[in-house]
DNA sequence: CACCTTACTGACACTTTTTGTCAGCATGGT
DNA sequence: ACCATGCTGACAAAAAGTGTCAGTAAGGTG
């Protein structure tokens, strides 16, 4: 079982580094010799793991997330498969195949009998109808706010008005048929929601913010008293 | 590597079965003899695998799903929080607290620097007023359909008329803020939906149904030219 | 180009882990 | 009481993992 610890530490080790590490870094750190490196990295390859090497540089892990075995009990693996399934239907292009994608890996680690078991738990009827059409990405939304980068809005309020503004992207709200964006307003200094369905356009600006006490989604939600968990 | 392999391999095997396995037909199985298995299980339950063994009897694990290590890109990562947060929004509460374990079990296998990544992503407005209220267990239902029981249903139609009959669950549809159970109704003969907010009275009869190919689901889906991938 | 760094491979002796065998105890079911 | 089975300890044999060394290939840099 060593072996197989170490491997599994192996990956969170490169995990969580942006720069490459040598064999010779990872020999140090788990105290073993840069042969035994090689050896390692070329078994995880082989597991599956998205180890990529380069003669000169050193290691590098595909921008990916890895999860160590895990169980589920059937109300929480139906729930991925459900949320996963709501997702595709209720967001972008984007998404909806990001969500086909993990539904197929994990229906594919499953085993056959088990496969069934989550045929046909729930479907989703396409919400064309429900839910108006947005003209921005959204995939493009969820980065900003994964990256902190300021974006610059042309947006028009519920009289038609038509504003522009600067806000720095903090989360998306969903909350019937409708996505929102929630951020804070540099016109108005203060948090302000957006109807993705209102935004005329939007503009990345490549600023980027950092969360400030009075700025941050924590504020935010602590001003709501918005502790029951709804949070992701 | 060899053992590491066989160890993910008996948990598949243990999985999708619904009597205890002896040790020996385990050994049997993948060669080796029984006290390796003793060994191997043990280290799998140090692991966290929730196998349960009794003297005269054999092993069972927990009915649980067991992953086996798998890697994710951002994307899939986002769809499965953004998703479990929806669930968690609009289903019931025994569902809403799946989601929330799925999140955390989910989190707590991240490393702090990617956790950071998943922060407010999303946040859901509970759909308290777009979602009308159903006073039926939304839980009990997907275990029907999991297990093709037959219920018993006092339903009212868009009328308001009140109506009873049998129906054989096949599936929950969402599609709107409405969720709706769609199944094969025994008394008119053919597929009907009911939305979950006009049922009055559903009564779980203990009788199972199997499918047959004019009341399966992929009949009905088929009939859709349903083909979109919005199927789980 | 020369030179450095680093990934990668093969071979072989050495170390550690895994395995099978055997012997015995504990527990649940009949 | 008896059987089937889980579970543990000990020890030698088998297998896997490890370090060392020697060498090749591929990036990067001056």
């Amino acid at each position: 079982m060593k072996r197989a610890d170490r491997l599994f530490q192996i990956v969170n080790f490169l995990q969580g580094r942006r720069m490459a590490v040598t064999a010779e870094r990872i020999a140090d750190e788990f105290d073993i010799s840069i042969r035994t490196v090689y050896r390692d990295i070329q078994d995880l390859i082989i597991t599956g793991v998205p180890i990529n090497g380069e003669a000169g540089v050193g290691y590098m892990l595909d921008k990916s997330y890895y999860l160590p075995p895990m169980t589920f009990d059937v109300e929480e693996l139906e729930v991925l498969m459900l949320g996963a399934a709501m997702v595709s239907s209720w967001t972008d292009t984007d998404m909806s195949v990001s969500a086909q994608t993990l539904i197929r890996k994990v229906r594919n680690a499953l085993s056959e009998r088990d496969r069934e078991t989550f045929e046909g738990i729930a479907l989703f009827a396409p919400p064309s109808r429900a839910r108006p059409p947005w003209n921005i990405n959204f995939s493009a939304i969820r980065r900003a706010v994964r990256k902190k980068e300021k974006i610059h809005l042309d947006y028009s309020d519920e009289q038609g008005r038509s504003t522009e503004r600067t806000i720095r992207p903090l989360s998306l709200v969903f909350v019937g048929p409708v996505w929102m964006m929630l951020g804070w307003c540099e016109l108005r200094k203060d948090f302000r929601h957006f109807r993705l369905d209102r935004v005329n356009q939007a503009t990345f600006t490549g600023e980027f913010f950092e969360d400030t006490p009075e700025t941050s989604l924590q504020t935010y939600l602590d001003s709501l008293g918005y502790c029951d968990g709804l949070r992701p």
